[in-house]
RNA sequence: GGCCCGUUCGUCUAAGGGUUAGGACACCACCCUUUCACGGUGGUGAUACGAGUUCGAAUCUCGUACGGGCUACCA
């Protein structure tokens, strides 16, 4: 890390963090929702950003109306409050080097794409598609399958650079469709350092014109990304493995437009990987497994993917899960809450390699969260889930306490519905099977004799509840524990949940006794 | 096809020239528990392959193989 030295007023000396700028973009529209690898990008720069004092901001990417999914951009900052990754900068919680909406920076970009032109280091190009699929079409060898606008083909294509100067003004005068393209050198390597991977090279012969300013005015990411990273003062560029490639462009963007000794410093993380290969949205219904932070249900197509929040994920448990996908802090410690990973996290210790997720680890992190959780913070939900599942809790008491007794035994947050739901409603439904064969006089007798103590009990607790059951079944010479499943069967329905006596004890008196006596008939 | 990145138990990973290659998830066994879990103890299980450098290589170098990414007027 860099420091600079600031004098003090008193004259002492003091080492100050050097600001850092750190931003990710997002285009609301390929898939819209948000999905791990995206989070995951989005988590790390904000751990930089905040570990180091700087801002974190985001840029949204509306560049192509086409692809442009409506309400795709307020899903984005609703994912990152949900995930506590609130940026410091943005379309909505604004900031100093606005707009952030690309589509809102048009004459900025035509501006620096002009300008590469008259520099020499971009061109017009007049092509349509038909004769850009033409020209793959007709380069197209077995040495080269997919041929590329590159030096050896943009001489023989329709553009600035084939055309007489008088015929490509002609045509921008008429206002012909065009775009423009950076003119990639011919021999020359482009290296820089990556913070994660080292030193890249590439030689530029294998690099293409890519196009900078599209046809209908808007910039492509390569321009845009450049652009902005320079007029927003960005200091840092990380973004995912898969940019990798089109570095160089970027490299030679900041060369000729910005100089060099300006550009960010930059990493590439690596890639999360599903079962096969870079992770997509198909992967989630395919496996089983959510692959978006939250739900998102696609307006064009109605189709609704399921996200981590809906599934039944704790907030901190998901970033959690993510910051170990790719990082770990050198010590056996896996739960990090969000400050400690702003503390611990470290560039130099991301990994240079995808990871492949897998859906059984994220579900334990979750567990260790929950468990770990105090009450309080799971209450809410806790409280919505009961009420989606038809049961209002109308003692908040009684919930905390059901919540501390179970949830040790809950995975994801919709496992309470499960392992509370009969503590503020009936089992409608008995598991009578699992009792029947084993049912007799003595048994009933039993129960009938332990309800009528059990009314008359002076105090009401696990420990008495547990005492004057096992010395009645004493009396009675029966096992204690032929006599539990039955007695849980009665409380709970089925052959889950807390210990009994615990369930019993917070059911109360009245509601256990009436259990008991429902349940004796039921059993015959 | 070309270019780039990568490769330690099934998965996430530790080990920065010298370790019986460590931990976690999952799996198995036992203990605890007469429900289901939690928890505890133990177990199975990895340095892709081949050369080289070195007294000594998971670690450095090269090659091979395999995996992934990119190769759009998408990001």
């Amino acid at each position: 890390m860099k420091f600079r030295a600031c004098p003090l007023r008193e004259g002492s000396l003091s080492l100050h963090a050097m600001s850092k700028r750190v931003r990710v973009r997002f285009a609301p529209s390929p898939t819209g929702g948000l999905h791990l690898g995206g989070v995951r990008t989005v988590l790390y720069n904000y751990l930089f950003a905040k570990k180091h004092g700087g801002d974190f901001l985001v840029r949204i990417e509306d560049t192509d109306q086409s692809r442009y999914v409506p309400g795709a951009e307020e899903y984005i900052f609703d994912t990152l409050k949900w995930c506590g990754l609130e940026p410091d900068e943005s379309v909505q919680y604004g900031g100093n080097y606005g707009p952030y909406r690309q589509s809102e920076r048009k004459a900025t970009y035509r501006q620096y794409a002009e300008q590469l032109v008259k520099d020499g280091h971009a061109y017009y190009a007049f092509d349509t598609p038909e004769e850009l699929e033409k020209m793959r079409h007709d380069f197209k060898t077995e040495q080269n399958s997919s041929p590329q606008y590159d030096s050896n083909i943009r001489m023989k294509m329709r553009n600035s650079l084939t055309l007489a100067a008088d015929e490509t003004e002609k045509l921008l005068a008429e206002g012909t469709r065009h775009v423009i393209r950076i003119k990639i050198p011919l021999h020359e390597t482009v290296s820089f350092t990556d913070m994660i991977r080292g030193q890249v090279s590439f030689d530029t012969s294998v690099v293409d014109d890519k196009v900078l300013l599209k046809a209908d005015g808007m910039p492509t990411y390569h321009l845009a990304v450049v652009v902005d990273d320079y007029l927003m003062k960005i200091s840092h560029a990380f973004r995912g493995e898969e940019w990798l490639p089109s570095a160089p462009v970027h490299i030679l963007l900041w060369k000729y437009l910005f100089g060099l000794e300006n550009m960010p410093q930059c990493a590439h993380f690596p890639l999360i990987l599903g079962p096969n290969g870079k992770l997509s949205k198909r992967d989630g219904a395919k496996y089983g497994f959510p692959v978006f932070a939250m739900s998102w249900n696609d307006p064009k197509t109605n189709e609704l993917t399921e996200g981590f929040k809906e599934k039944g994920f704790l907030p901190e448990a998901f970033i959690n899960l993510l910051a170990l996908l790719g990082w770990n802090d050198g010590t056996e410690q896996e739960i990090f809450t969000k400050e400690e990973l702003i503390e611990k996290f470290s560039l130099e210790r991301v990994h240079s390699a995808g990871a492949k997720f897998d859906y059984e680890k994220a579900k334990w992190f979750n567990h260790e969260w929950i468990k770990q959780s105090a009450v309080g913070n799971l209450q809410l939900a806790v409280k919505n889930l009961l009420a989606q599942n038809g049961i209002t809790v109308g003692n908040d008491a009684l919930l905390e306490k059901v919540i501390g007794l179970v949830k040790d035994r809950c995975v994801l947050l919709p496992d309470f519905v499960q392992q509370s739901s009969f503590f503020f409603k009936a089992p409608e439904t008995l598991d009578v099977d699992a009792v029947k064969p084993k049912w007799d006089e003595g048994k009933k007798n039993f129960f009938v004799a332990y309800a009528e103590k059990s009314q008359a009990a002076a105090e009401w607790n696990a420990t008495v509840l547990e005492n004057t059951f096992k010395d009645l079944a004493g009396e009675k010479g029966i096992k204690p524990g032929e006599l539990q499943l039955p007695f849980r069967i009665m409380l709970v329905g089925g052959k889950f949940g807390p210990p009994v006596f615990n369930i019993a004890e917070l059911l109360g008196k009245e509601e256990t006794i009436e259990r008991i006596n429902r349940a004796i008939n039921m059993f015959g």
